[in-house]
DNA sequence: GATGAATGAGACTTCATTCAT
DNA sequence: AATGAATGAAGTCTCATTCAT
C-alpha cells in the first residue's frame, strides 16, 4: 500500500515558504531552491506538488485573499456579539443600525490595513509584490484583478448600507469604494517602502477618509469651491 | 577632430527604452536585450552609456518625477495665468485666495494621477513598477523613498495652505498628505491592473477625496459616529 | 529511496578537468564551458557543485598541496624501509643518522620536482598558474601563500635537521630554506616555459643547490671572495 | 602637411601603462580601457599605435629586459670604475681577477632582483604575470623563452668566468646558471605573493647560493654524503 | 593623430524544470 | 512521496576591436 498522503499540508508548507521569501524578497527573489529551504523541503519535491512556480503564486493570492476575509468576518463577529449584547438593554433605534455599518465598514478597512503580528506583515508585503507581478503575468493579472474586484463589490456593498444609513442614495457607493480601495492599496506600499509615511497611520487615516469621503462627495463635489 | 558625444541622447533613448518594455512587462521582463531593442540599439552599447541596469532604472526614476513635477508646473501656470485675466475684473477677495490654493491642490494631483496620452500612462505604469522594484533593490528603494519623500512635502504644503487659507490650523496636513498620496499611489496601482476600477476615475475621485479629507478630518474624527 | 550522492566524485571530476585545462590554457583560458567538456559533464553542472569559480580553483590548490605531500610521504616511507632493513646488518652510527636527514631533504625536494608522469606535469603547470593568479584574486593569494608558508616551514625543519647533524647551529635554516624554496618554485616556471633549461635537470640541480648552500653558507658567507 | 609624428613616445606611454596595470591587477585585469586610463589616452588611440593587445605586451618584454640589461651594465661600470681606480695603485693579480668576475655575477643577480624603487618592483611583477600568460599564448611564450634563453647565455659565461677564475672547469656552468636562474625567478614569484619569505631577502641569499653552489657542485656531488 | 561610439562574441552565473533512484 | 543530480536556456556584464567623425 501507499504512503499517506500529506499534499495538502505541504502545499501549505510551500505557499507559507513562498509567502515569507517573497515578502523579504521579492517574487524573483523567490526561487524554488529558496523557497524549498525556507518550507524545510527539497526543490524537487516543489515540482511534485506544485506544476510550476505560477501556480505557487496563484495558491497564495487565493490563500491572502481568505485571510483577508477571516480577518474581516472575526472582526465583523466580535462587533455584532457586542451589539448583541447591547440590544437586550437598550432601544434599537436608526443611530444604532447606523452605527453598525460604519462598524464593518470600519472592519473591513482594518482587516486590510491593521498590522497586528509579523504575520500580517508578510501578508502586506506580499499583496503589494503580487499587485506588480500582476503587470506581468497574464495570468496572474486576471487572478489578482478578481481577487480586487470581489474585495471591491464587498467594500461596494459597506459603502452603499452606509449611505443608506444615512438617508443618502447609493448611487456614489462605486465611485466612493474604489477610491477607498486605492488608499488602502497605496498605503500598503508606502507604509513598506517609504519610511516617509508615519508608521500605523494607514488605518485611521483610511477611515477618515472614509468619512470625509461619504460625507464629502455627498453633493457630488469635485470642484473647487466657489 | 574626434567624434562628436552623444551620450545624453543616447541615455535618454536608452530610458524610454526602459520605460516602455516596463509598462508592459516589468522589471525583470525588462532584458538589456530586449531593453536595446526597443531603443533600437545593441546590447553592448546599452552597458557603454550604464555602468548596470540599476543605473539605468534610477536615471528613469529621477526622469519620472522630474515630468511629473514639471507638469504640474505647468498646471500651476495655467491657472495663475487665468487667476491674473480674472484678477483685472473682479474684486480680489478671500475666496480667490482660497480657491487658488485648491487649484494647485487640483493641479498637483492631476499632474500624478490624469492620462493625457500614452506615454503618460507608460510613465505611471512605471511608477507601480519601480514601487514593487524598490521592496528588493536597496538603491532603488533609497531613491523611491526619497521622491516620495519629496512629494509629499510638497503636498503636504499645499494641504497647509488650504487649510490655512479656510482659516483652519495646519496641524493635520501632514496625516492628510499621506492620506492623499496612499490614494495616488493605489490609484496608479489599480487603474493598470484591475479593470475593476472606472477608467479615468483617478483624478476626480481623489480630488473628491481631498476635499472630504479637509473637511472631515477638521474635528479629527477618525471613530464612527456615535 | 532518493537518488545517491555523488558530490565527492562530481567534485574530484571538475577539479581534475581545471587541472587539465589550467595546465595547458592557463586560468583564463578554463571557461566553465571548457572545463566541463573536459570533465565530460554540463556547464550548469558545475555550478550545481561549486558556488563559483574560483571555489574550484581553491579546491584544486588543496587537492594539489595534499598531492605533493603524499608523494613526500611516500618517499620517506620508501627509504625509511630501507633504512630498516640495512640497520640490521650495520652498525647505527651518526653517519647514518646524517644520512637519513639527507635522504629526508632530498625526498621533499624530488617530491616537488620530479616529474613522473603526465599527471604529475599537469600539476606542476597549475602549480605555476595558480602562483600567478594569485597576484590577482586576494583569496586566492591567501590560500596559495598559506600553503607556501606550510611547505615552507616543513622544508625549514628539514634543512634545520641536517644542519644539526652535521653539528652546526641551526640558525641559517630559514634563509636556506627560503632560498631552496625560491628555486623550487623558479624550476617549475622555467621547466614548463622555457625550453631553455635542460628537461629533467630541476630535481637533481636543486639537491646539488641545497648542498651548496647548507656547506657554503656555513660561514654566513655572501661576499665576494676577497 | 600632416601633424609631428609622435608614435614612439606614444607606444612608450601605452607600454608603461600596462606595466603599472598588469603589475597591480594581472594580465586579463589590464584591458584597453584600463590601460588607456592610466597612460591618459583614450582606448581608440591604443588600436592606433598597437595592431593587438597581444602587441603590447611583447614590446613590453622587450623593454623589461632592456631595463634589466640596463641596471646589470649600470652596475659593471659602476664596479669598473672602482677597479680601475684600484687598480692605478695596487697590484693587479690573480685574486683581483677573481674578485671581478664575482662582482660582475653579482651585478647580474642583484640587476634582476634589487628591489631599488616602486618601478623596479612594478617591473618584477610583470615579470612573474608575463610567465604565467606565457603558459597560454604561444607567441609571448616564444618571446619569454627568448628572453629567459638570452640571460641564461650570460649567466652561464659569467659563471664559467668565476669558474674559471677559480682554475676550475667550466663545464658546470651550464647546470648552475639554470639553477642560479630558477632561484631568481621563484625569487620573484615567493616575494610578491608568499610574505612568508622575509623582505627583501631575494639578492643576497641567491647570492649566497651562487657561492654555495659554484663550490658545492666543484665535485659534481648530487648525492646524499654517505 | 585622436576621439569616443558601436559591435559582437563570450564569460560567469542563476534557475525552472525534469529525471533517475 | 521524496531526494538530489542534471539540463539548457537565459540573463548581466566585459572587452578587444572596428569605425565614423
Amino acid at each position: 500500500m501507499g504512503r499517506a498522503k500529506n499534499t495538502h499540508e505541504r502545499r501549505l508548507q510551500i505557499m507559507k515558504g513562498l509567502q515569507r521569501v517573497m515578502a523579504t524578497r521579492g517574487y524573483d527573489g523567490a526561487s524554488i531552491q529558496v523557497i524549498a529551504k525556507e518550507a524545510g523541503l527539497t526543490p524537487g519535491l516543489v515540482h511534485y506538488h506544485f506544476r510550476n512556480k505560477q501556480e505557487i503564486l496563484l495558491s497564495l493570492l487565493d490563500s491572502l485573499r481568505e485571510q483577508v476575509l477571516q480577518r474581516y468576518r472575526r472582526r465583523i463577529e466580535a462587533t455584532a456579539a457586542t451589539a448583541a449584547a447591547t440590544a437586550v438593554e437598550t432601544i434599537v433605534d436608526a443611530n444604532v443600525a447606523t452605527s453598525l455599518y460604519w462598524q464593518r465598514l470600519d472592519a473591513f478597512i482594518d482587516a486590510h490595513l491593521a498590522l497586528g503580528d509579523d504575520a500580517d506583515r508578510d501578508a502586506v508585503s506580499c499583496w503589494v509584490v503580487i499587485g506588480a507581478e500582476a503587470l506581468r503575468q497574464t495570468e496572474v493579472r486576471e487572478a489578482y484583478a478578481q481577487a480586487v474586484a470581489n474585495d471591491l463589490a464587498l467594500l461596494q456593498e459597506l459603502v452603499g448600507d452606509v449611505l443608506h444609513g444615512e438617508w443618502r442614495p447609493r448611487d456614489d457607493a462605486r465611485a466612493i469604494a474604489a477610491a477607498l480601495m486605492s488608499a488602502i492599496q497605496g498605503a500598503y506600499q508606502l507604509s513598506l517602502v517609504a519610511q516617509a509615511t508615519p508608521v500605523g497611520f494607514a488605518a485611521p487615516a483610511v477611515r477618515a477618509m472614509a468619512r470625509g469621503l461619504i460625507r464629502g462627495m455627498a453633493h457630488g463635489d469635485t470642484r473647487a469651491p466657489a
